[in-house]
Order: structure tokens, then sequence, then C-alpha cells
DNA sequence: CCTCTTATTTATCATTTGATAACTAAATGA
DNA sequence: TCATTTAGTTATCAAATGATAAATAAGAGG
């Protein structure tokens, strides 16, 4: 297993990941909003409580783009912009209950499409498959 | 380990795979193309030769767009359409000189960032991480 | 030959995304 | 106190992407 083979395995491994997370995920996100404000919300749903410069650097996006985004996922509201008590230039983000119940739903078709993706297999496959992600996360992905 | 533990586990990794591969395709592409135009050199450079129609369902792209970034690459010199021999509607898209030129740079910026991430991983290492690629192609992103 | 279907193109438009300059307001620190 | 830095906003513009209608042109089947 010298390197550069094991670097075309990853090509191959991360367009399929790719491909498999598009399928997983294809439509559900609700037609509200557009990709850019469903990853966001997806980043604050597992990381929450955020800032704008959070979201800024981890999205890759700039932050006059970002704060665009955030105004309108306010408007719609499905975030709150929370005053940092102790620093009145900061912001907390959360998601609010309108924002949570989109989230929970999109996560759910995911969840159901995931389960009749991997219905066929076996308590053994699961544990496999298990341990695979946890190394891959450990020394590749992390 | 039950399935929704999985799931939850998964959604963690996928996160973590798009985060890499971001960081180590970050600026590899050239900036005479548009993201969208890379992905689609990069889906004909692992499956030339292809249709208009092929790359229109694997990138999730309407026809109507497709074929216009593919007059655009066309236009750039990066691909060749050759019409295909028995079935005069069909095309064959193939990377020119000059395409392969372009994703063989991107490909070896993209290759020598993922050595600089593996640097310190040991031949048991490799062999795991190909094992766990195997597995979760094979049973999981398939 | 005629109709239907398939593969692709052209044209057009709305929306999204990305980039930049200029701004406000608050903290920091000499 | 005053200059500087940090956090975020507003405004604006260009470019990329997505969606749709309508066209061309060739194969397929009766």
């Amino acid at each position: 297993m010298d390197k550069q083979t094991l670097f075309y395995k990853l090509v191959s491994f991360t367009s399929s990941v790719h491909r498999v997370t598009h399928e997983l995920t294809k439509n559900a996100k609700s037609d509200s909003i557009s990709q850019a404000q469903y990853n966001i919300l997806e980043y604050i749903a597992v990381s929450q409580p955020v800032t704008p410069s959070d979201i800024s650097d981890c999205q890759g996006m700039a932050m006059p783009n970002t704060s665009r985004e955030l105004r309108k996922l306010s408007e719609k509201k499905l975030i709150e912009k929370i005053n940092h008590p102790e620093d009145r230039r900061k912001q907390t983000i959360r998601l609010s209950k309108d924002g949570e119940a989109l989230m929970n739903e999109s996560f759910s078709t995911i969840e159901s499409r995931f389960l009749e993706r991997i219905q066929h297999a076996s308590k053994a496959d699961l544990e496999e498959m298990d341990q695979a992600i946890d190394i891959l996360q450990k020394k590749l992905f992390y």
C-alpha cells in the first residue's frame, strides 16, 4: 500500500461520499431556504451556540455575505441573534424553535433514506462500518 | 451499535470528509474555470468518455445548463466534442490535451497536500486506512 | 412516410453567490 | 484620551447557477 495508490483510492472514495451524500440530502432541505442558508443552519445545529465570525470562518464565506445570509435567516425567523453580555460587539447565534423544527424535518428525511440504504446490513456489517469510520475520522479526516 | 447511532456518526463523518476535501482542493483549481466547470472536468477525467447526458445526470445539472458549461469548456479548448459514429444525436466528450494538463496540475497539487496530511502515518496506519476505505466504499458509499 | 421520442442547443430570466468599499460601534491599549 | 483593532453591517456590483420555454435534428416504430 504505497501512498500514491492510497491517494487515488481516496479520490474515488471522496467522490463516492459526495455522490451518496447528495443522494441522501437531495430535496431534504426546505424550499424556503437556499443551499448556503441550509449549510449555515446545519452548522449552527451541530455547533451552537456560534458567532457570525465562526460561521464565516467555517463556511469560508466572507463576513459581509455571512451577515447578509444571517439577516435573511433571521427575517425568516429560523435563527435568533443574542447580544453577547460581555463583549457587545459579539453576537451569539442560535436556532429558533422554527429553525429547530425545520432542521429536524430535514435530518429525519435524511435518516430514513440512510436506514433504507443500510437495511440489508448485518450486525457485523454495522460494527465494521463503525470501526472504519473511526479509523478514517481519526487518521485522515481529522 | 444501533443504526441511529451510526447515522449520527455518519453525519459527523461526512461533514469531516467535506471539510478536509475542501482544504485539500482549495485553490487547486485554475482561476480560468468556475467550480461547476471544474466539477465537470473532474468527472470527465475519471469517467471519460462520457456524453452530455451522463454529465447532466451525474452532476444533477439540467441539460440546458450542462450544454452551456460544455460550450464554455469547449471554447476554452479544455474539452473536445466528438460526434458519435452510430447515433448522430449523441456526442462523446473527452478532455483535450490542455484539459488533461490542467487537471493533472490540480491533481498534483491535491496529492501533495494529501501526502503532507498523512506524512506521519505508519505503514500499519496506511494499511488500516486502505481497508477502512474498502469497507465503507462497499457497504455504505456504493 | 409520419409520428413520437431522444439528445442536445439556444435564448432568456431570476436567484444565488462572491467580492469589495465604506461604514458603525465597541473593545483594547499606549 | 486617542489611535488601533475587532465584530459586524450596509450597499453595490459582477459572476455563477438554476429554471423554463422553445427549437433543431436524428433515431425508432408503426
